[in-house]
DNA sequence: TTGTGACTATAAGTCCGTC
DNA sequence: TGACGGACTTATAGTCACA
């Protein structure tokens, strides 16, 4: 269980369940739309103070971004 | 709702819960001591890979120190 | 619309202390 | 044992051009 994937993967799916392109959440969340795309290709290590950005963009809460499906 | 500061409280309130001093979670965990007394004080925003670590070394899952108590 | 390599700036994280 | 500071190194933040 390694929470960069875990995290990666919800991202993906709850903007996708949303309807939301990579460039649209990284507009709403204020980062940039390489970053949205790196850590749902678990190519980065995020820091807490984004990972609230994007769950407050997505509109879940935080824990549950990192709850393994 | 602050995750730096949720996280920070639970991170706190699981090591006193196993009695462990911040040393000895900092050593657990393979982090630094001031480092474990920074982020219960909320004075980091702590990067993913780290959070797992505190999570293996307070023995609960991750999600669970994102919860608000 | 998304993936990718490359890059600089800034924040994360370490280590030395003292109180 | 834990709060706090200063100086330092390393990882992440943040952006771009191009595929």
């Amino acid at each position: 269980m390694d929470i960069i994937r875990v995290f990666g993967s919800n991202v993906r799916y709850y903007r996708e369940q949303k309807g939301l392109s990579q460039e649209k959440l990284a507009e709403m969340s204020g980062l940039h739309r390489t970053y949205i795309s790196d850590l749902e290709r678990f190519q980065r290590s995020i820091s807490l103070s984004n990972v609230q950005k994007i769950a407050d963009a997505l509109e879940v809460e935080t824990h549950v971004l990192f709850i393994e499906k």
